[in-house]
DNA sequence: AAAAGGTTTAACCGAACGGTCATATATAAG
DNA sequence: CTTATATATGACCGTTCGGTTAAACCTTTT
């Protein structure tokens, strides 16, 4: 497990191979691997100072770099754990034997309380990305988009056909998609305050969009069908 | 104008009181100023150095801090310059003698334009709220938002009745135009590559949205008004 | 022209940071 | 028990960073 843990971690160098792992060992690293999780969350990686991490995982600080040799290393292992965490939440779209609109529906509950129980991901990830575009190229372009769009034509090619969605038009649904159920969560703290003046509740507010979302989006398909005809 | 200035970037202590100002000493606070711009949105507050800045503005660091001085003095003038810039963009809304429709047609094309020329803009306000929220509530405060849904209510009564648009789905469609123009440019390095898999332009992908965004926010809305009678 | 006050600079300072090292402790093997 | 190896620690190092200082420079006032 150990040796699992620093290959995926650590994969530039020195994975020690170790016929038994403690008991220990395994607490000290996972220890850590949260603690960092939590801090680079929260201050990002200029932010998170690596004394702070030790101290939250109740560590020395030399032994963090005895598990995770740079800072730039166990950035790295948190990033991707993170990236791919929230990127798999998308991979529901492709399960068969759902309706496009079941599709949406199912998706937009699950993944706004998702978002619920990580609040911070996204405005994480997206923030790292911003501040080193390269740390996603490499983990986007090992995925199968063409993929990922032939079995979803295939899936629901009388809907595309039926709500006018093209080659052309998806990329801005999927776009849109992902923006109505991220963005809340991204801008929480500017909405908080907006909702507050209204005496208005965010977790109230995020109820409601599981229902609204997806209402919203299925309207805005079924009129591209009403006007399809108008303007093809 | 640079007591103005002065007034304006470091409120905190002793703003000199100067009969004449300078030419040179105009151009040199702005010139701090405009690299103190470029280099906070680039790096965060947490990633700038003063050093960069200065060397940006071609200054010594040391004038710098005669100038601001602290980084966060000029960093809390470089913020609030930027996020009132950001927040300005939504004001045409209240813009009197226009349908709604026109209203959002002209807002989406106006504001991704506004941010195809400022796209590190809204990634930056929003990373350094998550940050520190304290900065974006000072702001948002001293908004009058009551009166803005008055108005707003006032000018498109009969449009919100036919749309069935209440009090209490106004934030959420509000949220979804905001994230549907905005989010785009947040996440736009993740769209960047996977439109890119798909022989995408990102410049042709925002061209489109200044289209698809209103027809796409109109279709939901006017779906509202189908389904207004079936669940009220 | 000389005094005064605002502007610019090089040199410097202390604190904080990522990272290392020597050493100690615990664990497993022979 | 002894040896070898993995794990843990406190002290330490070189660098970088935000910020300061003292002195030089420039412009305006008298």
């Amino acid at each position: 497990m150990t040796v699992r843990l620093n290959l995926l971690f650590n994969p530039f160098g020195l994975t020690k191979i170790k016929n038994i792992m403690t008991e220990v060992e395994k607490l000290t690293e996972e220890k850590i691997f949260e603690a960092a999780t939590e801090v680079f969350q929260e201050k990002g990686f200029d932010g998170t100072r690596m004394q702070n991490i030790a101290q939250k995982a109740g560590i020395n600080k030399a032994l963090l770099h005895y598990y995770f040799r740079k800072k730039d290393a166990l950035f790295d292992a948190v990033f991707q754990k993170l990236a791919a965490k929230l990127f798999s939440k998308f991979a529901p779209i492709l399960e068969p034997g759902l309706t496009l609109e079941e599709k949406l529906r199912f998706f937009f509950r699950e993944h706004i309380e998702f978002l619920k129980e990580n609040p911070r991901l996204p405005a994480f990830i997206i923030n790292e990305i911003n501040r080193k575009p390269e740390r996603i190229q490499r983990i986007i372009r090992n995925l199968d988009f063409e993929h990922f769009y032939n079995v979803l034509a295939e899936q629901h090619r009388d809907e595309f056909e039926k709500y006018n969605i093209t080659p052309e038009s998806l990329p801005q649904i999927m776009t849109s998609i992902a923006a109505i159920s991220i963005f809340p969560f991204v801008a929480r703290n500017i909405f908080e305050v907006i909702l507050g003046k209204f005496g208005m509740d965010f977790g109230k507010f995020l109820e409601d969009r599981k229902d609204f979302a997806p209402e919203f989006l299925l309207g805005a398909l079924k009129y591209r069908e009403k006007s399809k005809k108008i303007k093809p």
